[in-house]
RNA sequence: CGGGGUGUGGCUCAGCCUGGUAGAGCGCACGGUUCGGGACCGUGAGGUCGGCGGUUCAAAUCCGCCCACCCCGACCA
């Protein structure tokens, strides 16, 4: 392909409206346009990229039996309604009404549809296992699009299915995803860990994300050299008990002391001796008080696990509910619902009084107040790992793709069954597999450019070389040029020539921010010497193949890019 | 949905406080000199100043409403 022919606007200045790098750099090097907010077209060389994505997605869930199938878009409410998340789910979804005023929505995920196929076509579990999956457009009507191509309304997602006839089969089939993610991820040249995760709105009970370090990332993992990874929605620790002194139950006026770091001044005592009491209200209008230690912090995530959604309670439901305001609830003698981080279960601590400017010392759960109890604090770096009790670090990271054992929430929802070996009719167990190939790109740019541009890795790079012909109206330098494109189009290897009239400089510029892993440069020198330069883009180091051996050894080079 | 910010040629921005009829750099077109790291000189095209309404002799500028986009939070298969 020629540069003068290939359309790919380059911007010289960070646009205005992009905040992450890969947002910044995508635009820049002219891979896409944003439409609107979290709406993106992809031009040309964007397009190429999402395509080595998708390819190298397809052979690799080829490579594992998966079998394509396109769904469509465009939804009958009735099959959402018939698993319950068309009341569940709320403005994420995008609905309409067709001419006819006919309910529709537009798919966020493909479970249902799936599933409606399955349980009309699968009758025995002679038909199973199957694992079908699409790479489609999905649109969500996001509350907060963000980071450029990170988080958009539309976009392509790589979705599989599994139908089986029982646990063992889905773990197996969910090992071969497993297997198959990696590879995919690997293949892709991006840096991943597979962490447990939180099953989430998909409802199932097993769930694993494939996360991408990033600090343009949104979630957080807890990382162990023991190799236990855990998104910080469910992450575990061990924490260590602090030295408790003998102090008896009194009530202590501690005036306008309301937050952690004052009441441990005013009484001089480390925070991790004190409960954090938060007063929430649950969907259901109940008020229910969690408590972490003075140290911690909740993690809303694990309480929503045991109470279901909930909301902070407003200053005058603090003092109704607990007769105080913020800074001085706490758990004894309040007669609502309660639920303890479990690092509290022993100890003695001092608590908010539920009297404006007290608070009481020498709290000992259980004995002066009766609790529930959970894990509902957030992990912080340094804390012991659950499984080794070395101390756990904490990483930013891109989801770029997930694994869920849903089991038989929708096939049961559904009616997908089947008869098994023993005439018994049964669920299918489904699991359902998510891959995001414009998030691999932008983990991808994210992880590996630098202050010139983007760094691409071979197997997705838009081209695998980028060859600047130095002076186009030179007739030896573009013989010379086209016959080097010649010889790496022949050995199968995907060359961009810029051809375009335009001064070294902005060539060279360019080629390191679009970021080929090969940039080969034909000009005066390369004519002198029968050579041809190449700048390896990673790391940009330079070196030159004599004309006649360049194919060769540029295919061995990107063998290693 | 709550908080903050920004909307001015294609892009990045200045001008707004203190109202007087729109600028710069880059890009683009043409001519010339250049040509191995985003050149230089000259000429030129290009703007409903986000929209609507108000105040005023006069609004990019002041006031009100609305819209769009970005960031933080809530939310997130």
């Amino acid at each position: 392909m020629k540069a003068s022919e290939l359309f790919f606007p380059t911007l010289k200045e960070d646009p205005a409206d992009a905040e992450a790098i890969s947002h910044k750099l995508m635009v820049r090097a002219g891979l896409v346009r944003q439409l609107a907010a979290g709406l993106y077209i992809f031009l040309p060389l964007g397009q190429r990229v999402m395509d080595k994505i998708c390819r190298i997605i397809r052979e690799e869930m080829n490579q594992i039996g998966a079998q394509e199938i396109t769904m469509p878009i465009l939804h009958p409410a009735e099959i959402w309604q018939q698993t319950g998340r068309y009341d569940e789910i709320g403005d994420e979804m995008f609905r309409l009404k067709d001419r006819g005023g006919r309910e529709m929505v537009l798919g966020m995920t493909h479970e249902e549809v799936i599933t409606w196929l399955a349980a009309r076509e699968i009758r025995s579990y002679r038909d199973l296992p199957q694992v079908w999956y699409q790479i489609q457009t999905k649109l969500r009507d996001e509350a907060r699009p963000k980071s450029g191509i990170l988080r958009t309304r539309e976009f392509v997602m790589k979705d599989s299915y599994s139908f089986d006839k029982d646990e063992e089969w889905l773990e197996y089939n969910y090992q071969r995803h497993v297997k198959a993610y990696t590879r995919i991820f690997h293949r892709c040249g991006l840096r991943f860990y597979m962490v447990e995760s939180d099953p989430g709105m998909m409802g199932g009970a097993t769930a694993h994300e494939f996360m991408a370090p990033s600090g343009a990332g949104e979630d957080e993992v807890a990382l162990c050299k023991c190799g236990y990874a855990a998104n910080l929605e469910l992450a575990r620790s061990m924490v260590y008990s602090p030295n408790f002194p003998e102090a008896g139950r009194e009530e202590v006026a501690t005036p306008g002391v309301r937050t952690i770091a004052e009441v441990a001044a005013f009484l001089d005592v480390t925070p991790d001796l004190l409960i954090k009491s938060l007063l929430l209200i649950t969907e259901q209008g109940e008020p229910v008080l969690a408590m972490v230690r003075g140290d911690h912090e909740l993690q809303e995530s694990k309480m929503a696990r045991v109470v279901g959604s909930y909301r902070p309670a407003h200053p005058e439901e603090m003092r109704e509910i607990a007769g105080a305001e913020a800074g001085f609830i706490g758990p004894v003698g309040l007669d609502i619902r309660k639920i303890a981080d479990d690092s509290l279960k022993a100890g003695i601590f001092v608590t908010g009084a539920n009297k404006d400017g007290y608070h009481i010392e020498g709290v000992v759960p259980g004995r002066d107040f009766d609790t529930g109890y959970a894990d509902i604090r957030r992990v912080k770096p340094g804390e012991k790992c659950p499984e080794c009790e070395h101390p756990l670090s904490l990483e930013r990271v891109i989801e770029i793709g997930n694994i869920f054992k849903l089991g038989t929430r929708y096939s049961e929802s559904m009616g997908a069954r089947f008869l098994d070996e023993d005439g018994i009719e049964r669920p299918i167990i489904m699991g359902s597999y998510g891959i995001g190939p414009a998030r691999i790109a932008a983990a991808t740019v994210e992880q590996l450019s630098d202050e010139k541009g983007i760094v691409w890795p071979a197997a997705i790079s838009p081209f695998e070389a980028h060859l600047v012909l130095m002076q186009p109206a030179d007739k030896e330098q573009a013989a010379m040029a086209a016959k080097l494109y010649g010889l790496l189009s022949a050995a199968g290897i995907e060359v961009l020539l810029d051809d375009r009239d335009i001064r070294p400089g902005a060539k060279f510029a360019d080629a390191e921010l679009l970021g080929c892993p090969l940039r080969l440069t034909i000009g005066k020198r390369s004519l002198a010497e029968e050579t041809v330069e190449v700048q390896i883009r990673r790391g940009r180091e330079e070196q030159k193949f004599p004309l006649g051996e360049a194919a060769d050894k540029i295919a061995e080079l990107l063998e290693t890019l």
